[in-house]
DNA sequence: CCAAAAGTGTTTGGATTACACCCATGG
DNA sequence: CCATGGGTGTAATCCAAACACTTTTGG
């Protein structure tokens, strides 16, 4: 047994482990019609920076993994479903939080549409832009882009593209996806080719009908829920510096 | 304050933190001439596990980044210094120890010939090739096929495979590297021409001389020390299943 | 001179790019 | 019938693999 100095004494030492999530989602920009990525972030009530805005988290349950943590945590601050979720990095700097040594894991998060529209504005839950994602509690600016990478990695590689969209989608929706993400413009013709061969989507004998011009057909994709095993390249180095904190 | 008994239970709930590196060093296999992949691993002097080989680790200090507890505790346990530390993954499976709930930040590392040569072995300490590193303690045989699939990827993308030589190296050496590596044989002529363009690497006016044929030309590593920022693909999922613990 | 590794040149096939062209629908 | 995006075909280009060939050393 420890005295109770001794406790708070080794409590002083162990930094705390927290878990926070990256949710992306896709919304269609009205106006342009453009796919955009947005994430959503809760409001901070309680020092230190009370009032920003923050990644979903909390402390990690004694009898959950990792994954479930964050799974559990995302779905009781915002009400959303992932529908994919991998761990993106842990974040262990001295200066990330001024009132305490803090060790952050942080998970990443894709959300259908539905979801997203679904999961409604709260007066502590709102949804923001990822380019206007800027002025966030601790280090979350940094580690929201450090997510946008990961997240384009690995959709040039893998088949995270789907986990945007519903079981039915278009190619010209799963084009908009890709063009959001990677922010640049894909040649229709030659992203069509590069799907056919090797990823994992079929064709549905169903077209969407109701636009405008020649009904696009409907595809699924036939993959394996949360990714095939894959090699592959590695990240980028979040380096934390010599001795600091989050990636750079 | 809390009492006691409240802060026991605190303790059983929070699991405890800990920092484990996987280290990578190249040996030469004196039969065949070829490199092959070595690690140290520490022999557990306690329960669970006594006796068994681990990956070297500890607590996480109150006053340290995540990378400096790494390479402390990876000078203190084995005496090497490293000339690359990378992040890996958090293992947090609620299975991985039997007597407590353990979260591992793990990190790996790559060493030069002469580090590995140097730190010799001791009673607790041994050098294993990495094919040969099996029925390791807890879930660090997963730990190190994860690590050794990152080194794949990376090595591939990125510019480690330096990390592994001296100041020196011919290509031959560095093709070594490689073929270690991936595990196959590489063109020696593809390989210098894929190496002349984008890799950072030049010629310098020596040749190493001794050998029984032409002596071949001597290069250095020009790029930046731990690793230059570099988008490109992303790892393999480590997935943790639903709730469980390590990559599968 | 021979064996063997260092190093250069050339051919080839596959994948990516750019873009011309036809198809189907709403207005 | 025209504008627009869906969808197919094809030539130009880039890149990596395969391999023939020359160079330079030790024996």
């Amino acid at each position: 047994m420890y005295s109770s100095a001794n406790v708070s004494e080794r409590q002083a030492q162990a930094p705390s482990l927290a878990i926070s999530t990256v949710i992306f989602a896709l919304r269609t920009d009205p106006g342009t019609g453009r796919s955009e990525i947005w994430l959503p972030l809760v409001r901070r009530i309680r020092q230190p920076h009370l009032g920003k805005w923050a990644l979903p988290g909390g402390p990690l349950g004694g009898r959950e993994s990792l994954q479930d943590a964050a799974a559990r945590n995302l779905r009781e601050t915002t009400k959303l479903e992932p529908t994919y979720l991998e761990q993106l990095y842990a974040f262990g700097g001295l200066d990330r939080s001024a009132t305490q040594r803090l060790v952050s894991i942080v998970y990443w998060a894709l959300v259908r549409p539905e979801q997203a529209d679904l999961a409604r504005e709260s007066e502590n839950v709102r949804w923001f832009r990822a380019s206007d994602a800027a002025g966030l509690a601790f280090d979350h600016d940094e580690i929201v882009a450090y997510a946008l990478e990961r997240l384009r990695g690995k959709i040039e590689y893998g088949s995270v593209a789907y986990h945007f969209l519903g079981a039915r989608f278009t190619l010209a929706q799963l084009r908009g996806v890709y063009e959001a993400v990677l922010g640049r413009h894909l040649d229709p013709a030659n992203f069509r080719r590069q799907l056919r061969s090797a990823r994992d989507i079929a064709a549905t004998d169903e077209v969407l009908q109701g636009g405008r011009n020649r009904p696009p057909r409907l595809y699924t994709y036939t993959g394996p829920d949360q990714e095939a095993p894959s090699p592959g390249p590695a990240p980028r180095l979040p380096a934390e510096g010599q001795s600091a904190g989050p990636p750079s």
